[in-house]
DNA sequence: TCATATATAATTGGCGCCAATCTGCAAGGG
DNA sequence: CCCTTGCAGATTGGCGCCAATTATATATGA
């Protein structure tokens, strides 16, 4: 499972779970048992422990005193203010990036969304969380503020893991990607109300077919199981 | 040093933890050694090192690999670019604080003004900053969005960290006291404008002093002391 | 057959220990 | 007198161990 080789092997560890969360080989709701992740991405229990209390700090996961650490559920609720936070922010930064966008910074969105493309044809779970979050980041990164960007960046996580058991739901990649060639567009000609509208829809996609029935949340439902 | 008590003892200690740093108990630079914490808080030097750690995660501090952990030291740009961010987001849930507000909720930000009131005599860095945060938390909460809420009171905990070696800034309590009975004031009787003018001048307070003179930081480098 | 009580297994929680690393100081050489 | 080198003290890093707690399986009685 890839070895460490990083030399700082906790934040190394953390990247592995974000990413086995947002890919989908965590599920939310599954438990992530100490001795197992040890074993598995060959650390230590201690580093595993260490990785697991700076995810509990970011509320990915939740921490159940004598039970252990498990991926944290995001309720319907919870998932709407996330997405709206993201919407009531993303709409504010706007102006910013359109004041201060540059070339170099246009260069590196328009690479990540080609990286995003090729991730597309795979279906590659992880990878297209990866690539995904690389484009919203180096939109995001246009507005030139730090602050706001990691904010910003939180919010997509969290919104984004609770969306579903995984990425690959069928056209929602092709349309994600439609949306994604349209907002650099809307930048890259100076459109802010296009790309405002392009935002709105990309943000809200997932709530349309959800009032109709909770079809899209599988029936998996390991709480409360005795 | 008020014996633990908490079930949480890492929980605890974290929050004693940020309030030793918005107090001014530990500057920002200042080594966090952990034997020393652990005996100074009557905690195992385990449930130290879990609290350091998580607060690495939210950037309140920064961990040197062989050194330990120190308090984050925030540059001039850094603090501009968080001001920025608050303002951004502020100014954009303002219509939702306006739109949701509840009797309720005016009521407890109002209950917190007067706690802030209370704390402005003692000039108790600890209570100052405690109950300073606890108006805007209590104002972040009309919004009615949890998520929101969460980015604005990480930016403005940051924020105030890196303002300087302490609260008791001569008058500037009695200032910040008069802007947040403006701010109630505005949301009381239904005035936006108001309202956003007087977050405007809040948030903007402190760069008043600043490209005049470095003089409100203290001359104190523990960087690059060789 | 079902509910309850008991024993067993699995997992986490917490702590002490020792090695690795860094800082500061002192001794030696130019 | 100053720079370099080596040494001692202090602090963190990592790990194994064992107790505490919980879940699972088994046995017992109505």
């Amino acid at each position: 499972m890839t070895e460490p080789t990083h030399s700082n092997e906790l934040a190394w560890l953390q990247e592995q779970l974000r990413l086995g969360m947002s890919g989908g080989r965590f599920p939310a709701g599954s438990w992530l048992r100490q001795d197992a992740l040890a074993e598995q991405y060959g650390v230590s229990r201690f580093v595993v422990r260490g990785a697991l209390e700076r995810l509990a700090e970011l509320e990915s996961i939740e921490h159940v005193p004598n039970r252990g650490y498990r991926v944290r559920h995001w309720s319907l609720e919870e998932r709407r203010e996330l997405t709206e936070a993201r919407l009531v922010i993303e709409q504010a930064m706007l102006p910013l990036m359109m004041a201060r966008k540059t070339p170099t910074g246009l260069a590196e969105a328009r690479r990540a969304l080609h990286d995003f493309e090729r991730a597309a044809e795979s279906l590659d779970g992880e990878a297209l969380a990866m690539t995904n979050h690389a484009f919203h980041r180096a939109l995001a990164d246009l507005a030139g503020n730090a602050a706001l960007a990691r904010q910003v960046n939180w919010l997509r996580e969290q919104g984004l893991r609770g969306a579903g058991p995984g990425w690959p739901k069928a056209g929602g990649v092709a349309r994600s990607l439609a949306e994604h060639r349209e907002m650099l567009a809307a930048l890259e000609r100076n459109d802010p109300v296009a790309l405002q509208g392009a935002i709105q829809r990309h943000l809200t996609a997932w709530q349309e077919r959800m009032p109709t029935a909770d079809s899209s949340a599988r029936p998996t439902e390991e709480r409360a199981s005795h």
